[in-house]
DNA sequence: GTACTGACCAGAT
DNA sequence: CATCTGGCCAGTA
């Protein structure tokens, strides 16, 4: 037993916390999402922490996207047309290539 | 232990 | 715009 055999805890709530900061009609980026949380060039383990949560989950985890603001996940997935779908019902607009113009959109803290 | 794989990212080419 | 590279970090085999 030493302080490597657990991943830090709390940090997975943490980002949980984070990301319900972001407001209706705003997203968020993973790398951003990662710097608030404590986790500076964590993005991907914010990525992973969302593929892992629950099912129900309140979390508007829709509201997180890559970098380019494009939706991370597989086209042909339910979860990725399900984000789009949310997001569009939030009013954020996504372009002929299927990403979000972040210029617009993007939460500022 | 190595190797590979991801809901990632910035910079270089 | 597309690709590649190196960085990042966990989980899996």
């Amino acid at each position: 037993m030493n302080e490597s055999t657990f991943s830090e805890p709390g940090i997975k709530e943490q980002v949980w916390q984070v990301i319900a900061l972001i407001p209706k009609g705003y997203v968020a980026t993973y790398g951003q999402v990662a710097d608030l949380s404590g986790l500076p060039g964590g993005a991907r383990r914010v990525g992973r922490i969302l593929s892992l949560l629950p099912k129900g989950t309140r979390i508007p985890w829709h509201r997180v996207v890559n970098a380019s603001g494009g939706i991370s996940l597989p086209q042909d997935s339910g979860s990725y047309v399900a984000q789009r779908a949310r997001l569009e019902r939030e009013g954020i607009v996504f372009n002929s290539s299927g990403r979000i113009v972040l210029r617009n959109f993007r939460w500022r803290p």
